[in-house]
DNA sequence: TGGTGTGAACCGATTCACAGCA
DNA sequence: TGCTGTGAATCGGTTCACACCA
């Protein structure tokens, strides 16, 4: 059986939503072109996606958005909820606490942790700030699966040992510095300076 | 004459900053194996990666760690200094205002933009914050390259024009929606929602 | 021997070109 | 006709295999 390549799930990410918003707008038809300008994909590409779910447009018409929705979502999502542990609750965590991209029921930050004592048992966005020194018992204990690292690089390291240790398979590390764990933990590191110089470099060209 | 590949850019950066942590810990020769260790990549991917800006290495031996980083820098930064505007100085705004990572002497936030008055004229880290009004007048004169949007997804439109306006070439965009600009702006979109998922359907392999 | 440098093979992803259909 | 669907060609990037050298 064919395997979903990675980038393939990445832009089926970004159709859901399109198709989100265009649901919203009472809009009942897209086309693939349509897709592909919102999105900034090319309408080949759009079509080479979708049709690894399927047979799901009509030709001449285009897509459902509504059916086209549910396809990728059932595809993609499996009407799994993602659970997240937040770890740092500085400004980038408060930023990521608020973030209205997580406003969706299929994302669900259930836990933040703070060493801070005068933060700890706080709320914010209806989100409680535990000790890190529950963290452990705590993520195990509500199933979460990804774990977010917005701490200082200093204690990143510390931070990830706690995840692993938690059952933790997956982090997003925003400290500028790497962490290393076991292989079987997958991790994505967003380092902002290195995402700046990448741009400049792309402008230079 | 062969043209260098954006991954080779990102992995880049990667590299330079490994061999200034090297440095500050006066190892002054290192392999590609170990650096690849560091950067979380290959050792053959570092070769082929340096082998593009010429034959830096000595075999047997491995890599000068000084001449390495001068090496790429000369090549990547040309002693350029990366100047950034930042719009919105929410928490994400504070948090990307204070980032470590910045705090070297190759990337230079020059101005934040608010349209809360309260948050005008006050400085955060070093960096003055102004009225929105005065930004495209601004940007001009200190001459930035890149800018940051941090406002909420609303006012994302209406801040991406004003940085077209002012003549800015590249846009890091961490509002959950797309902004739209001429072709020859490039946008980088950090969609902290999509990187969540993109992780957690990695994990589910 | 233990490292670098690199052409060739490979692999994944994108684009092309066009068949097929309401 | 105007869209989707898709095999084939192409492109870019990574890995292999090995020549080379202090």
């Amino acid at each position: 059986m064919k395997t979903i390549s990675p980038k393939t799930i990445d832009r089926a990410l970004l159709y859901i939503r399109a198709l989100e918003n265009l649901l919203k707008k009472k809009r009942d038809k897209i086309s693939s072109s349509e897709l592909a300008d919102i999105t900034g994909s090319s309408d080949v590409q759009v079509r080479k996606d979708i049709s690894f779910f399927g047979k799901v447009g009509i030709p001449r018409i285009g897509y459902e958005t509504k059916k086209l929705k549910d396809v990728l979502e059932n595809f993609i999502l499996q009407d799994n909820i993602v659970h997240i542990a937040l770890f740092g609750v500085g400004n980038l965590g408060k930023a990521i606490l608020k973030y209205p991209g997580f406003q969706t029921d299929k994302i669900k930050l259930v836990a933040a942790f703070d060493k801070a004592k005068n933060k700890v048992l706080k709320e914010v966005n209806g989100v409680k700030i535990y000790p890190v020194e529950q963290s452990v018992r705590l993520i195990k204990k509500v199933h979460a699966e990804i774990g977010i690292i917005a701490v200082p690089s200093e204690n990143s390291q510390e931070v990830a040992d706690i995840m692993v240790n938690s059952g933790l398979k997956g982090i997003v590390n925003f400290a500028p510095n790497r962490v290393s764990v076991p292989k079987n933990v997958y991790v994505k590191d967003i380092d902002f300076s290195i995402e700046i110089f990448s741009i400049f470099s792309h402008t230079q060209l």
